[in-house]
DNA sequence: GCCCAGGTGACGG
DNA sequence: CCGTCACATGGG
């Protein structure tokens, strides 16, 4: 099927973004999408025109929010101040970056495996304990869910390469089956940040990542080490958090893109 | 061989 | 509360 989408959407910019790790390319604008149990393929055509592989309810059902498409990011990009001319140059450069609607235990996993890793890296680890421990569903392995992952072994997670992480991923998924994702949900950003501290080898960053790709707190503030090369380079006298809040987690993540982007010239 | 990668927990002051 | 350090692994 066709859709047209009039707002700031850049599948390659998203795909760049270090917030999805599964997204597989096949072209410039042009890839094969894993979300849960659904697999979709989408390849841009030109004027705003996409093809997508899945039917028009599958569309409005899973896809739609999964890309968050009833958000308008076009007015939240032109609403940034122009005084601020980082983040309007940034947001400018990276526009087509979206917030995914993302599942919330596998960007658990997915950003422990992250810290002080770099990113084919964090793809490859993750793709193996998809083979390794996930549901084959046609041509495609699924994330497993956390009561698989818990009956794992060390010796079996470290085969997947994550390293001295295997003992986070094991104990996580141990809580997760108790904590129960669902009622994360509920909770406010304040609380659920605490509960997500608490799981080992979740700390401030990871659990911001997961606010933010996992649970949709748009309002969530990633620091790693770009940003904070960020905040120290360009907001000497301060960060304005209050002033840019409830959107502080899609402008971080334009300001993030570019930053990196441009470093790695 | 050396250095770094979307950090965190444990420890000492 | 702060600063420092080890931590596994792969790639340049």
């Amino acid at each position: 099927m066709i859709i047209t989408i009039k707002d700031d959407f850049d599948l390659d910019k998203i795909a760049e973004s270090g917030q999805c790790f599964r997204w597989q390319k096949f072209n410039q604008g042009h890839y094969f999408i894993i979300h849960l149990n659904n697999c979709l393929e989408i390849k841009y055509l030109n004027n705003d025109t996409y093809e997508l592989s899945c039917s028009q309810e599958e569309y409005n059902n899973i896809w739609k929010d999964y890309f968050d498409l009833n958000e308008n990011y076009k007015a939240i990009r032109e609403s940034i101040p122009k005084e601020d001319t980082f983040l309007t140059e940034a947001a400018n450069m990276e526009k087509g970056v979206r917030i995914l609607k993302q599942d919330p235990w596998e960007m658990i996993v997915s950003f422990i495996i992250s810290q002080k890793n770099n990113i084919p890296s964090i793809k490859k680890s993750i793709e193996k304990i998809c083979v390794s421990f996930g549901n084959k569903n046609g041509t495609y392995y699924t994330m497993p869910t956390p009561e698989k992952l818990s009956k794992a072994s060390l010796e079996e997670l470290k085969q997947c390469g994550v390293g001295y992480r295997d003992k986070y991923l094991l104990s996580v998924a141990k809580s997760i089956q108790e904590l129960d994702i669902r009622s994360l949900k509920l909770l406010d950003d304040e609380h659920l940040l605490i509960e997500l501290k608490k799981l080992y080898g979740v700390g401030d960053k990871v659990a911001n990542c997961v606010m933010l790709f996992g649970f949709h707190r748009i309002n969530a503030f990633p620091i790693d080490v770009w940003v904070k090369r960020i905040l120290e380079n360009e907001y000497k006298d301060g960060y304005p958090m209050e002033k840019y809040s409830p959107y502080n987690g899609i402008y971080q993540q334009y300001m993030f893109a570019y930053y990196r982007n441009d470093r790695r010239k």
